[in-house]
DNA sequence: CACTCTACCTGTGCGC
DNA sequence: TGCGCACAGGTAGAGT
């Protein structure tokens, strides 16, 4: 499931390539399930992205921002957004490569390349718009680069329990279940523990922990998860290991429902304090 | 404001 | 072997 690390490292693939996406033409939008439109129709999303350029890509939290450069309107900016959600995937082709049973948006590019646009469970969205805010206008700052002071004051203003906190996208943008549970862990802290009751201490430990966690995955390409063993991914502490033991203290990790979601920590590493 | 629940989807993996 | 079902999760929106 693609978080902050996996989507910025789609971010740099498609950017650096090879083949890199910046600088391609789109020659024609292939829209094979129109539902993964957002605030646009088919007919709309076609006349807009055709004959424009890539020139930039960038990303805040979960969501891939492009622009584009419209080339017979001159040269007037707009911006295709897409969010992956659980199980949508970008990538390039060479044109020629059949659409796969999962592929949603096929775009056609110069080079002979298609940016391809697959999600077997039709949750990711793309969207067409004049400025990026009109999407990512209700997030807070990005988990990589946001800084400790926006951190502390931005809890201190909240009394919730820490780990829907830290899943809320208008907090703080591109942490999901996985690394939640992992950023958590490696603080030390319980993901039922109330803003209220951390120190000082504690919000140390859990911004480092937030900076470490998810910049180790950027680098790593990712985490390793779902039985699938990549070479060199980000090695999980706690998600998916219930049961198994602590790779710290060898207590069994445990799993909890937290806000709906399954949750995974060390009873021993985390304790559950009502005060600082 | 904090929270809970539901809907959106489909592949997977379990128990029977 | 096959069936039914719970489960996975990011987000929006409605309800408590």
């Amino acid at each position: 499931m693609p978080e902050l690390p996996e989507v910025e490292n789609v971010l740099r693939s498609l950017r650096d390539g090879p083949p890199a996406l910046t600088g391609q033409v789109i020659h024609r939008a292939l829209i094979i399930w129109s539902g993964v439109l957002s605030g646009s129709n088919e007919d709309i999303f076609q006349a807009m992205v055709q004959n424009s350029t890539f020139s930039a890509i960038s990303r805040h939290g979960k969501y891939l921002i492009f622009t584009l450069s419209s080339i017979n309107q001159c040269r007037k900016e707009f911006f295709l957004i897409v969010h992956l959600r659980m199980t949508g995937r970008l990538y390039l082709v060479p044109r020629e490569n059949a659409v796969v049973r999962h592929t949603r948006v096929s775009l056609l590019l110069g080079d002979d390349l298609a940016l391809r646009f697959d999600d077997p469970r039709k949750f990711g969205r793309i969207w067409l718009v004049n400025h990026p805010d009109e999407v990512t206008c209700g997030l807070g700052p990005d988990a990589l680069t946001v800084d400790s002071d926006y951190v502390e004051s931005a809890l201190a203003e909240r009394r919730r329990q820490i780990k829907p906190l830290l899943l809320d996208q208008s907090f703080i943008a591109g942490i999901g279940n996985i690394y939640a549970d992992e950023i958590l862990f490696r603080a030390g802290i319980h993901p039922l523990a109330s803003t209220e009751a951390l120190s000082d201490n504690d919000k140390e430990r859990l911004y480092d922990s937030m900076i470490g966690v998810l910049s180790e995955a950027v680098d790593a390409r990712g985490a390793n998860v779902d039985g699938v063993f990549k070479e060199g991914a980000f090695v999980v502490d706690v998600y998916g290991r219930t049961g198994e033991s602590c790779r710290v203290c060898d207590t069994a990790i445990t799993k909890i429902r937290v806000g709906q979601r399954g949750t995974h920590y060390c009873p021993t590493c985390q304790p559950l304090r009502s005060r600082p």
